[in-house]
DNA sequence: CTGAAAGCGCTAACAA
DNA sequence: TTGTTAGCGCTTTCAG
């Protein structure tokens, strides 16, 4: 590996002028600097990074920690993300948390001893005080973080929360069911008391057997819609935490032979790309990823900026009902 | 930020003792080791894996390139990646070239200025000799590399070509048309090749007219079938390079009343998780993402092994044919 | 405009 | 078992 040392040393000059060169500082003669780069190219010169990093003590590079990549909806926020940090002359490491919180610390920790810039991080449950002390780099959170100093940005689920429920009850359903994800999670919850709230509101009772929080799978939703129906009094519609739920309980509908939307009605939350698919069409509440990953790395930037001080940035992204023809 | 230096101070020793300790290295008393210790614990000392790397010469981290995280298959292929590489203690980067060769050579560059110990890269196309020269990293390809010292793994697209149009032929379609992704894309050769070779060892003409390449999306399928049909003598089937554009022919048939699979019949090629899903239920050629992802990552790691010689592995892996009920 | 020299935080000989 | 020392490749004062 070729170092700015040997293109000094054919240059005839010494490396600190080799440096300047080749980050095209002012202070150079444009013959030396033009020799310099030259060499540079003709001896397929790679600056490490390393190098740089380690001294200048800024990496470049941003992570990004999410529960599941492969996931679409985590997916299309890397991707956004991505985006705006390379827009930004950054690189994103993206880390995989499997829903597990102790690699979700495995990870947060990894990335600080890598000396990334600033984190993006979606958490599994709500960080807790300690764990938020421990963090000594810019951090931007999706989720709703009580800490005044800390900087996050959610979509926001009460808004969401009543557009789905409300729309249900427009539609005529009046036993309007919750399946919802993990109970501890926080976004879950807020779409929960807004389901809560609204069908208060509209007049509609709240039966606890018609709700029912469990895991953000297909399969999770299928076998919950499944118990519920078993009830001797199901419910005739359900908003469901995710489209991944719903997906779930469409499939369910589906394989019983109910008729989607007539005798019972769909409603998921956030909008990934399978709901558009033909023949899926799914009614959800849309998350605009894109806008999300963008205002969270901007997010991220302000941040970085005023570290050690805190920008506190509190970002709610307004969801957007989608009708399709689940409902 | 606290360094061993700051340890070795209040722990009265050197920074090399420091530097054992914290490495477990067997040469250091276990009284200084434990004072070590608990002293880089109550400080909340963090290792800059920077100047490790800087020394060390190895960075623990791999990039991973692809076309675009947020395709499904893609982002399947990069879990797998980042389970294999964390087994391993490995830290995955994912880039995204967006099917942009200037991309893709930037990310290429910048990944070996961070000196990543190895990549593993889908190629937006064939990469040039020139290209694959400037390379001086252990690499892995998702291609069909032609030098004999790269090593690459792919499905085996050919006889994932042959499975699909001989099903086709099974089923009794007789006009079965080919819709491909990028006439550059070497694997869309390979199975154009194979279409055509299963098309005339079945009896069937090939038509010209009823071979097609362009985008891999939704939208260039549903366009590209259209104007298919608006052909007067239209293909009753076809063998799509891919599940995407295999969805917007789905999309297509069902907003046109065509009847799937009676009058048309469609298979797709990766088995994307789309396909699997209620009222897709998409036919196709399944490409196995986890044995893709570990199998990369582990001849990448027997490629860094030996670097910089090279182990010039060819893996093919096996595709299947998944019918469900679109033919 | 250029060179000398001091580090960034760490590992790894080589001595002691 | 521990300390001393020389770097890893680069940026950045500070002189000249």
């Amino acid at each position: 590996m070729i170092t700015i040392k040997d293109i000094a040393e054919r240059a005839g000059v010494s490396y600190a002028t080799v440096s300047r060169a080749l980050n095209s500082r002012a202070d150079v003669s444009p013959e030396t600097r033009n020799r310099i780069l030259e060499l540079a190219k003709e001896l397929g010169y790679q600056p490490n990074a390393i190098a740089r990093s380690l001294v200048k003590r800024k990496s470049e590079m941003v992570a990004l920690i999410v529960p599941d990549v492969s996931n679409p909806f985590f997916s299309d926020i890397t991707m956004s993300v991505n985006e705006a940090a390379e827009e930004a002359g950054y690189t994103v490491v993206v880390c995989n948390t499997g829903w597990d919180e102790k690699k979700e610390a495995d990870k947060l920790r990894i990335m600080q001893e890598q000396r990334v810039d600033g984190i993006i991080c979606k958490p599994v449950n709500e960080l807790s005080q300690e764990r938020l002390k421990e963090i000594n780099v810019p951090i931007v959170l999706f989720w709703h973080a009580q800490p005044d100093d800390i900087s996050y940005i959610e979509v926001d689920h009460e808004a969401g929360g009543k557009l789905a429920v409300r729309h249900l009850i427009e539609r005529g359903y009046k036993k309007i069911a919750y399946l919802g994800g993990k109970l501890t999670s926080q976004s879950n919850q807020i779409r929960m008391d807004a389901y809560k709230r609204s069908l208060i509101e509209g007049g509609l009772e709240v039966r606890e057997e018609w709700i029912n929080n469990g895991g953000f799978s297909m399969e999770s939703g299928y076998q919950r819609i499944g118990s519920m129906f078993r009830l001797s009094d199901p419910p005739d519609a359900v908003f469901c935490g995710n489209d991944i739920i719903a997906l779930g309980v469409l499939q369910y509908a589906r394989d019983h032979g109910l008729n989607v939307p007539r005798d019972f009605g769909i409603i998921g939350f956030d909008d990934i790309s399978y709901a558009s698919l033909p023949q899926v069409r799914l009614s959800t509440i849309s998350q605009p990823r894109d806008k999300l990953g963008r205002q969270a790395f901007e997010a991220l930037l302000t941040e970085m900026d005023v570290y050690p001080n805190h920008a506190a940035q509190k970002i709610l992204v307004e969801p957007e009902l989608v009708v399709r023809g689940t409902t």
